[in-house]
DNA sequence: ATGAAAGCGCTAACAT
DNA sequence: ATGTTAGCGCTTTCAT
């Protein structure tokens, strides 16, 4: 086969537009970073002649001269199978990120703390926000080690050289415990062995917000562990006559739903779903007694996230920050 | 405040290597690039110094230098509520590509065209993955502008010039059809409004399939395009007596169960779920007939789309390839 | 208010 | 088998 004509047309370059517009190469540069005043005529011929040629200044060359890629890296974790609240957290964030002038540069978990040295080591990265870290993390070191501003999304314990942007689990826990209480349960089951996961800190701040109101209630909360597709009949088969159990899972929600509906025992007077879930379960009322809205709220975390970032990476020698988001009810 | 130390160490860079080694900088490039034959005693030298140092060359130099930034663009749809399934590709992408060498760049569908072009122009991206393109989609002339290799997961009418990846949508089709069929019922229900959506390219080829084996057989196809909470309750409706009514959505499913189990019209001998979703509808036996399971399949169809776009950058010259990916049923 | 020029850290052509 | 050197396209200091 004859070529018929060349592959990659090569993009223009600041030299291409100095030229049209008639002035240096370095002039368009300061129209571009705005390091510098210019005069109203100059920027006009300089703005019309990018324009023109619809030049983007070349990010390699950008990130070598000013140590900036304007890349944020995420580090995501790994997606156990059907989990739709990442996906929320990912694009909001990636949104956000855009809308300040960054883009997002994905790190899966499983690169671990090597993954971390890399892009912080070869520059791809100018900041890091970190998803769901556990509290003892092997990327941490390396994050902080690399001086990098950084978000946290999920509180850790201690963390003062980063931000934290999270949502408030401890007042989530106390939320749920009144809410049983106030539908008069005798027994609140949490299900998706949230014992045995008390190392995550989401989990364990909820678990103290819970114990913390649940002790001076008459409230028993019981840990459920076993499979999910059981929780309904071990819920039913622990329910004396004429009392209530009130249900509610950090995760693993719709499982249950799925398996009240299959073994065909649905909530009834003796037991009451509180869940924590998008919007997607709200018309599912009569199932559900009150969902805390968390989809919003997820949108919120990211955005703040992004920002609270960008003000690491702006404000020079600015202090890191703890957010707290408030959980809301909404009533199914 | 008096300043303590600095705050970032600056990066050692390949001349650093070469010093600690005893050889020229370019000697470590060669070594690094292997685009040279070194000889086996330079080589340990300078992979001890790349060792000691924790070197790790400077993305946007090599970048700048070599037009490869090592960095895949992902285009990815707005997450539309609580999808999983995106994470599961997105994830999944992230780590093979991350196998060959890659990185992931985040590109959100609202950025649209002018996204595209940003990311090619400034050089941040090398090749493109695509997600959910529409028929008629204002992102795909910019990419084929650029000459970038991409892969499209989501199969469009024709695609000469990219590679694509995705679910054989017409068999899946054929097989639910027949599957109805088996199963003795005597209509087959679309939710989740087919066929408004089918300008997705994904939704018509499904209908195609659907409608090729339901012509000669005796079953009647109704496209839902109701509300998700009130199907069950619509296809109780439409089942005279003795009669059954299969119930099958690309999207909703989820929705389509909860609310079965709201309005406890449960599945009975009158009506039939075959869904598509994930593992985790496996265990809900009783209100499913068959699931296509679909999780494996999309791990599959990310990693086929890496590594044929990896193919594509490393095979000069090399022409893009349609890879269909089979549906399989897992019994519940 | 603008221009000239140095150089960021690499890759690869041109040496030997 | 290795070394020397010329840039890639920017940002920014030093001129004017």
């Amino acid at each position: 086969m004859a070529s018929s004509r060349e592959r990659r047309a090569t993009a223009p370059t600041s030299q291409d537009v100095a030229r049209l517009a008639g002035v240096s190469q370095s002039t368009v540069s300061y129209v571009l970073t705005g390091s510098r005043p210019i005069s109203e005529a100059t920027r006009e011929r300089v703005e019309d002649a990018i324009a023109k040629l619809g030049y983007h200044p070349n990010s390699g060359a950008r990130t070598l001269r000013s140590r900036r890629s304007g890349v944020i890296g995420l580090m995501v974790p790994e997606a156990d199978g059907d989990d739709g609240a990442l996906m929320t957290f990912v694009g909001s964030i990636a949104r956000e990120a855009r809308r300040h002038g960054y883009d997002i540069l994905l790190v899966t978990a499983q690169e671990g703390a090597e993954g971390i040295r890399r892009v912080v080591r070869t520059g791809v990265c100018e900041a890091l926000i970190l998803m769901e870290l556990d509290r003892i993390d092997e990327r941490v070191p390396p994050v902080l080690e690399s001086g990098l501003p950084f978000v946290t999304l999920g509180k850790p314990e201690e963390f003062p050289q980063g931000s934290v942007v999270d949502l408030d689990f401890e007042m989530l826990g106390r939320m749920v415990v009144e809410r049983a209480i106030e539908e008069e349960c005798d027994r609140l089951l949490l299900f998706g062995d949230p014992g045995r996961k008390r190392a995550r800190n989401d989990v364990s701040r909820f678990l103290r917000g819970v114990e913390d109101v649940a002790q001076e209630a008459e409230l028993e909360v019981v840990m459920d562990g076993g499979a999910l597709a059981e929780v309904p009949a071990r819920a039913l088969r622990m329910t004396l006559p004429n009392q209530r159990t009130a249900m509610f899972g950090l995760s693993g929600v719709r499982q249950v739903l799925f398996a009240m509906a299959a073994t065909r025992a649905l909530v009834d007077d003796t037991r009451l779903l509180i869940t924590l879930s998008g919007a997607d379960l709200v018309d599912v009322s009569p199932l559900l007694a009150a969902v805390p809205q968390l989809d919003p709220r997820r949108v919120e975390i990211s955005e703040l996230a992004v920002r609270e970032l960008v003000r690491l990476l702006r404000t020079d020698g600015a202090s890191p920050r703890i957010t707290l988001v408030e959980p809301r009810w909404i009533e199914g």
